[in-house]
DNA sequence: TTGAAAGCGATACCAG
DNA sequence: CTGGTATCGCTTTCAA
């Protein structure tokens, strides 16, 4: 039996895709009408019992636009891209990015997320570049000067990083997390406390943010006669009694701990291990996390303010319309301050 | 000044993308000899000198294929698209992404979140339809048969959804919160408990899950006698405060938080309040986070099992390869069951 | 007001 | 082994 292509069949064969030309046949117009009419052309005016036509035609087929043939044809798209993180985020990364996005499609935008492989900076920039969009952002590391020129290639008007530094070509938003480390050891430093540990978290892919918070740590304790601990710790529990077991040998005054999450297990384990927070060991966290503020003693955090998601969404915006200009901006974003609760 | 299209202008001026016909220009070879050597097709064989200067070339005018051209061409993608979740989503939920994501992508598959506007249902299809991927994953919620058919018809080979119920014409996976619900109603029914209060958060999205929780909490206390309470809660301190400085009036001897995070908030107000858990009030929680050993009392909680990333990435790639077989299978995909701990 | 046709970039057939 | 060329679906200019 043959197939008759964009000749309806019984149901189980598989029938084409339809296209704008069936939806034009089965109107009775040339397909540039059928353009005219989905497109709402305003060049040009198209009788109403067309347009009907048209429309209905649309319908009965299930007819949907091709968007890569459209982009192809217009030689360019409304596509912002951004990898998907591979960590868990936080409710407030989460938030910032639905706002993000939000503000985004308000102004037209598709919003796509580009998850998979964690391939190394610039061959993701490759893949991204594969699919042309109009602008790229990367929330954290991975995409060097090279990965940058690769994208604004391919059209891509706008590339937004958002890490701890520049990166050549990019517009940066600058998310300097040693800030957060410089803001928790100031204050360790002021309520007197001189031999800090620092969590490190074990999983992959959070160094990108603990490497800089354990930097900035250093930088304001540096000089001070204050010393550092590196302490790796999984976010689990066996990982946190066993750093508990052992704290009494490391001989610390206070702990920062990498952010609320693990400075809350931490302090959890401590206190059953009898040590005493925050007379014996001071505990500080990161992020603001309601939850902090239900234990006993209250986490003392840094509370960290992301820039709004319809800010960043405009900023976008304007550098794909005027391509140049805003480029290579470089904004200082994240900021971050201490709340003094009572664990510290 | 004239616009020179394929002529690179001084550096200021925006070079054209660089096409494949860039590519053959620059090697001297035609458009089809690129394309043998770029995609290593092994039909044709293509001599070494040939090969070495057109790797070349691509590679000093970064040529970047262009994905919408060639999926155009070649009449499919190996795009898996799902739409983003617009509510923050906690680590299981992350961590079942992040691995559905990589198995995928080890599959060849591209995998795009499509966030932005949530439209409803039926309209979000038409939007997704347009990218024409292969497959399509809806977590939760929002798609009808309507907009299964959509994208279907737009050359979509498998439609999971992962939700309550089935839709038709899709796989479902289906993840019954009510389960959930029901756990813990059991569970509170054994221990007595017969007024019991369920959170429900105010927070917009989030009913598609408090929803069918409720429900099973109903279901399962039907005609036992006891007493359902909704109880309106937004996760923010002076919510859980005002509930609890009115919880005595409210004569309940129970309470199915929603999930941890709610539960933990609302014990921390309650217990703050004076209302001692679990003896005048039974707490549990939903999700099993690891936060919820901590507290005293550790947290009673409704441990969730999602299906594996890899298991899914298989499931889907099947149900491409072999349209038709593989769909309107349903599976129950959610596993729930109580973790008993102090605080109920 | 509508239609014919060119062309976006990549691929694969068929000649040479 | 390599080069023309038709084609995918859509938009848009130019003619009728």
């Amino acid at each position: 039996m043959v197939q008759i292509p964009n000749e309806p069949m019984p149901s189980p064969a598989p029938r084409a895709v339809p296209t704008s030309a069936d939806v034009a046949r089965l109107a009775g117009v040339s397909r540039a009408t059928v353009s005219y009419v989905l497109n709402n052309t305003t060049a040009v005016r198209i009788s109403e019992p067309t347009r009907r036509r048209v429309h209905e035609a649309a319908k009965e087929l299930g007819y949907v636009p091709h968007a890569a043939a459209r982009s192809l044809r217009a030689g360019h798209s409304r596509m912002v891209l951004m990898p998907a993180p591979n960590v868990p985020v936080g409710p407030l990364y989460s938030q910032f990015f639905n706002e993000l996005q939000w503000a985004l499609s308000r102004l037209d935008y598709t919003v796509v997320q580009y998850g998979g492989l964690v391939a190394h900076g610039d061959e993701a920039a490759r893949a991204w570049a594969e699919l042309r969009p109009v602008a790229v952002l990367v929330p954290v590391g991975g995409l060097g000067p090279q990965g940058v020129a690769v994208l604004k290639r391919s059209g891509a008007r706008a590339v937004v990083t958002m890490g701890p530094e520049p990166v050549e070509g990019a517009h940066a938003l600058l998310m300097d997390h040693a800030e957060v480390g410089r803001q928790a050891a100031e204050h360790l430093l002021a309520r007197g406390r001189r031999r800090i540990g620092v969590v490190m978290p074990t999983e992959p892919g959070l160094e990108i943010f603990s490497a800089p918070r354990l930097r900035g740590v250093r930088s304001t304790l540096d000089g001070s006669g204050a010393t550092v601990t590196e302490l790796p710790m999984a976010y689990e529990e066996e990982s946190a009694t066993g750093l508990a077991a052992r704290w009494r040998s490391l001989d610390l005054d206070a702990v920062f701990g990498f952010n609320d999450e693990y400075a809350m297990l931490l302090m959890g384990a401590l206190q059953e291990a009898g040590v005493r927070v925050p007379e014996e060991t001071a505990v500080v966290g990161a992020d603001d996390l309601l939850l902090g503020r239900l234990l006993r003693p209250r986490l003392t955090t840094v509370h960290l303010e992301l820039p709004s998601g319809r800010y960043l969404a405009e900023l976008l915006d304007r550098a794909v319309r005027e391509p140049g200009g805003l480029l290579e901006v470089q904004e200082k974003a994240l900021d971050a301050r201490i709340v003094h609760r009572e664990s510290s």
